[in-house]
DNA sequence: CGGCCAATGAGCCGAACGACCCATCAGTAA
DNA sequence: TTACTGATGGGTCGTTCGGCTCATTGGCCG
């Protein structure tokens, strides 16, 4: 699990996005704070693998903010604009990324688990980036959801679905009953549950499956 | 079920902010466009309640667009800066909502569900405005979910935090395993369900509960 | 080659589950 | 008052579920 912290003036913005990144079943929003001073501040007491900074904030920008990081986060600058200057800025302060706002939310996604890894993305050409960047674009899954096979991965992406009667998910698989049983019945060990409604809700929790 | 339409360039806002109100129970976004003249288009094909229009775009700014919607959906502006010009020129383009992106999620997420509900937050004093989001703060429930007792909501939220077992439930509501099952059984008449792991992803879709 | 594991399948058994019927009591609406 | 509904509880019955052990096939790896 990743832990982000936002700082962005923005309260829509940074609300949003941090929903969205909680969304995501590998990174976690520990903070959203709105300015730069408060991020340090934040950071004590609440540690953080990557913080997402906004460049342009009042009472001293992001990237004086990042500049007093030191190594308590990786960060990552976003801007509405992002000028050729203020990437400039972002990497001597000593960001992992710099972004526009207008890039789609996978991308920043991508970003979060890139840094998060020790990737830095400003020490790159732009098509290395982009290629790190593709590395990083699906999530990865939770050490627990690791261990499961393909098959029970499906077997619980219908559970997830609503398909949670034996003889239902052995039509659906095209497998016998006794089959389905024994799958789940090893997804119930390796997921430390004991039923199948268990099993539901921690293949939601770990983005194995999605409700909708 | 709001259905909303965002427009605004800024794609990671978008994308954030569209992941935010999916996760409530009564919103969802059916699309997300990045200019004025991709709105009126996209709600040609897909109908939504609400438009969310970011007033500062490229290609024809926010503020044309929703000149053009007509009847078809309700508007709420939404702006960087938010200054008195702006306010006056959503006024007169008809749009019923108008914000600074600093304002928190839950109060776009209250003025989504207040126009949606045929309410003008512009035709209004502040003090109106605020006492009309107040009304709207909490998401309504589900037709489905309404007919739920209080009682039978609380089972729901045990079952999707992971208690699944009869004697668990009855443990934790202080009411005998017979009251649980008896409860259940009307809870999966009521969602239209067969067991309880339906009826715990059922939950979580409704918003009745959350899985962490 | 031998060993390991995923995927398939089986039998057995006790406990849990869901469907159907019922009753009581308190609060509220007609 | 009467009627309705929510919350509580009971009983029965057949079905399903989960735990246990076991076997076979096909890959893959050292």
């Amino acid at each position: 699990m990743i832990r982000v912290m936002i700082a962005d003036d923005h309260q829509l913005f940074a609300d949003g996005l941090s929903q969205a990144l909680n969304s995501l079943p590998d990174t976690r929003v520990v903070g959203v704070v709105n300015s730069g001073p408060a991020l340090n501040e934040a950071l004590q007491s609440q540690p953080a693998e990557v913080a997402i900074v906004d460049i342009e904030m009042p009472e001293g920008d992001g990237i004086s903010a990042i500049s007093g990081l030191e190594m308590r986060s990786r960060a990552i600058v976003v801007s509405m604009h992002a000028t050729h200057e203020q990437r400039q800025r972002a990497i001597e302060a000593g960001a992992k990324g710099f972004f526009s706002k207008g890039v789609p939310l996978a991308t920043l996604a991508a970003a979060v688990r890139a840094v998060a890894d020790g990737k830095d993305l400003l020490q790159c050409s732009d098509e290395e980036r982009d290629g790190i960047l593709e590395d990083y674009l699906e999530a990865e899954l939770d050490p627990g959801a690791a261990a499961l096979t393909p098959r029970e991965r499906e077997i619980l992406q219908q559970l997830a679905a609503g398909i949670s009667a034996t003889d239902e998910l052995a039509d659906r698989l095209y497998i016998s009953q006794k089959t389905v049983k024994n799958h789940l019945a090893s997804i119930f060990q390796k997921l430390a549950v004991s039923d199948r409604t268990q099993a539901a809700i921690e293949a939601i929790k770990l983005g194995i499956a999605k409700p909708h």
